[in-house]
DNA sequence: TCTCGACTCCCTTCACTCTC
DNA sequence: GAGAGTGAAGGGAGTCGAGA
């Protein structure tokens, strides 16, 4: 009833490669996860799925000789998503899969549950395989570190747009003050709009994009107030040439 | 050993809420 | 207003375990 993708599959395969002595650090690794969420395709109600399946798993360290299949009930998953409704969570528990974190283990007729043995030991069970997390341990640590290294260059560049924002409206600002000759209201306008034009959530192209353009209209303003007071200065100084000749006769 | 109720799984449909 | 996400309800199907 459950489609298998070829995504799916490929992780199964990857999952069947583990080395014998592979283990990681489940806490660590949910971090990880919860910082590489916009690059696996997965939300924050999907990591809580998986933070309580995490919970079903005995130990801390994700091994192959812990075994890694878990097989909590729905409503058990349920209780630990503080009360995420059942048929919600089944829809998580399917995009972790389609996510490639998580492999269904079937049973034959597709459903959940343990075999015991005599003594009440577990025989088999058919759940969920933890195999793909400690599979993809290392390339989940690293679109972590990418998802952090991207959100620092995003900060680094809001930092920037601001300073040259102020920058740009105390420059206009004196301009208007000093009555220099130039078009600043338009000038002004052509700095709003490009602050206005940034949407809400802007991506990191836009924002680079923003800087180049803010970074261009501050050096036009600048070179237009240097020419301004050198052509003062100048003026300045003929004006003291003419007085000194004509005080000299 | 067999039967049957309880339990659990999955799926689909529909209505509602929230965000963009 | 559209689309995504969520929750409730209902139905089909299989397992488990107690009792006959």
């Amino acid at each position: 009833r459950r489609p298998m993708t070829l995504g799916m599959l490929a992780c199964q395969v990857r999952a069947g490669e583990i080395k014998p002595d592979q283990s990681v650090d489940k806490w660590k690794l949910f971090r990880a996860l919860c910082e590489a969420k916009p690059l696996l395709g997965i939300g924050d109600r999907a990591l809580a799925v998986l933070n309580a399946l995490l919970t079903f798993y005995p130990k801390n360290e994700l091994a192959q000789g812990n075994g890694l299949i878990v097989f909590p009930s729905n409503i058990q998953l349920s209780l630990r998503t503080h009360g995420m409704a059942e048929q919600t969570v089944r829809r998580h528990l399917a995009a972790l899969v389609e996510a490639g974190l998580l492999v269904r283990k079937d049973s034959p007729n597709g459903k959940r549950y343990v075999r015991r043995d005599r003594a009440g030991e577990v025989d088999e069970a058919f759940g969920f395989s933890l195999a793909p997390l400690l599979a993809r341990a290392e390339e989940i640590e690293q679109l972590a570190a990418a998802v952090m290294a991207e959100r620092l260059h995003v900060q680094r560049l809001r930092e920037r747009i601001t300073l040259c924002r102020r920058d740009i409206a105390k420059l206009i600002e004196a301009a208007v003050e000093e009555e220099a000759p130039g078009d600043w209201q338009g000038l002004y306008s052509e700095f709003r709009d490009l602050i206005e034009g940034l949407p809400r959530s802007p991506t990191t192209a836009q924002l680079e994009l923003l800087l180049d353009e803010l970074t261009a209209l501050r050096t036009d303003i600048l070179n237009s107030l240097e020419t301004r007071i050198k052509s003062t200065k100048q003026r300045g100084n003929a004006d003291y040439i003419e007085r000194h000749i004509q005080n000299s006769k």
